[in-house]
DNA sequence: TGTACATCAGTGAACGCGCGTTCACTGATGTAC
DNA sequence: TGTACATCAGTGAACGCGCGTTCACTGATGTAC
């Protein structure tokens, strides 16, 4: 193959985090080199021009996921315009629907990629970058706009816990809890009641 | 090592359950045979001589797993004879501590085995031992004493949703998103925010 | 603009390693008489 | 109860395989003049 221009370099490194962004969700940490790499249509050994590590990643992969997740809620936003209820209305929606659930790729990373920073040290790259979609996924879950504006200060070194009320955590618990649960009993008719159970609750708790 | 006689090697078998429950729970499926044979001092070559394979192992471990369960919920029951509302009570405060977050090798397997469950097939042993936990854990969870005695009807093939209504439903996907979420980003502040807001929640939903 | 050469993105084979599973073997256990 | 033999739980080495990572190599890209 010889030499990829730079665009084309930086084109496929792009490229192997938005895959990975969605493989390390479906699998976990246990998605192969080769599939990571032949998803984009490179073999392994060019990997390590771009990354240090599978680990190294991971982490971009975390980061990306949450750019994206970022993009679908401002469309949620978009779609209601001043309306600050009905966006988090149609986000709910969304998350609790057999299609959520079945889309295992491309789904919320806050639950697909739970199981991989259960095992991931305190400090990692993609673990800060997870505690940090956690409390911007919360913050959306918000009974009222939060004062300081659409998303709670993130990246900083070890930031604070910031802006979330206990209510908003409330609600990403039961979102997580219902995602993760339907998953795990997919296949069987507990799956659909649970996704409903949940959609009825925080549909109660509405404001 | 010779031939072991037929109740050495009956404790070996069980040994072998109630280790893979625990090392299933804390690593997945990753866990290798070396680790699991080796926790209770065998090699792996005498595995097959207990189990088709690792799978079925994973079945049996599962099942033990909520064996275990049951055990402590009777624990609570027992602590509060004739006040149904107060073990329920118990369970809420245990589920959503710090040490039961920490507790990953021990802890409940509905949370613990959660990611295993994702990726093994429908009708799997291990899935339905799954899916029938889930709806027993989910009945404790109930608000009333349900009608037809303690335990939901398991064990059937594929059987019905049982007796379980959409309050209790959600109040698992509540205690189960909190603690997974609390592993997840656990070392950081977020861990503990997050505990304590989905105990608040279901604190306040209390009757 | 054209030429000579250095750079480096990607290849494909090799590395050492750990995995799940198989198998010939061992010797104490269990059983038949 | 004692002896002869079959059984089989557990060992440890071997199997083929896939893994993350390294490395010598390739040839188009980028650059210096």
């Amino acid at each position: 193959m010889g030499r990829a221009s730079r665009a084309q370099a930086a084109k496929h490194r792009e490229q192997l985090v938005a895959a990975a962004s969605g493989l390390f969700q479906e699998r976990g940490s246990q998605v192969s080199l080769v599939e990571l790499t032949g998803a984009v249509g490179l073999t392994t050994g060019g990997f390590y021009r771009h990354f240090e590590s599978k680990e190294a990643l991971l982490g971009e992969a975390t980061a990306h996921a949450f750019k994206e997740v970022r993009a679908l809620l401002d469309g949620f936003e978009a779609a209601h315009p001043g309306d600050y209820g009905a966006g988090r209305v149609g986000l709910i929606d969304y998350y609790l629907s057999p299609g959520h659930r079945d889309e295992t790729t491309h789904g919320c990373p806050v639950s697909g990629l739970n199981a991989a920073m259960s095992h991931q040290p305190a400090h990692s790259q993609a673990k800060r970058h997870y505690v940090d979609g956690v409390q911007e996924l919360a913050a959306w879950l918000e009974p009222t706009p939060s004062t300081a504006g659409q998303s709670p200060s993130v990246g900083g070194p070890d930031n604070a816990v910031t802006q979330v009320s206990d209510e908003a955590y409330a609600r990403l618990c039961a979102l997580v809890g219902a995602l993760v649960l339907a998953r795990a009993t997919s296949g069987s008719a507990v799956s659909e009641r649970i996704l409903t159970s949940a959609h009825r609750a925080l549909g109660a708790a509405d404001d």
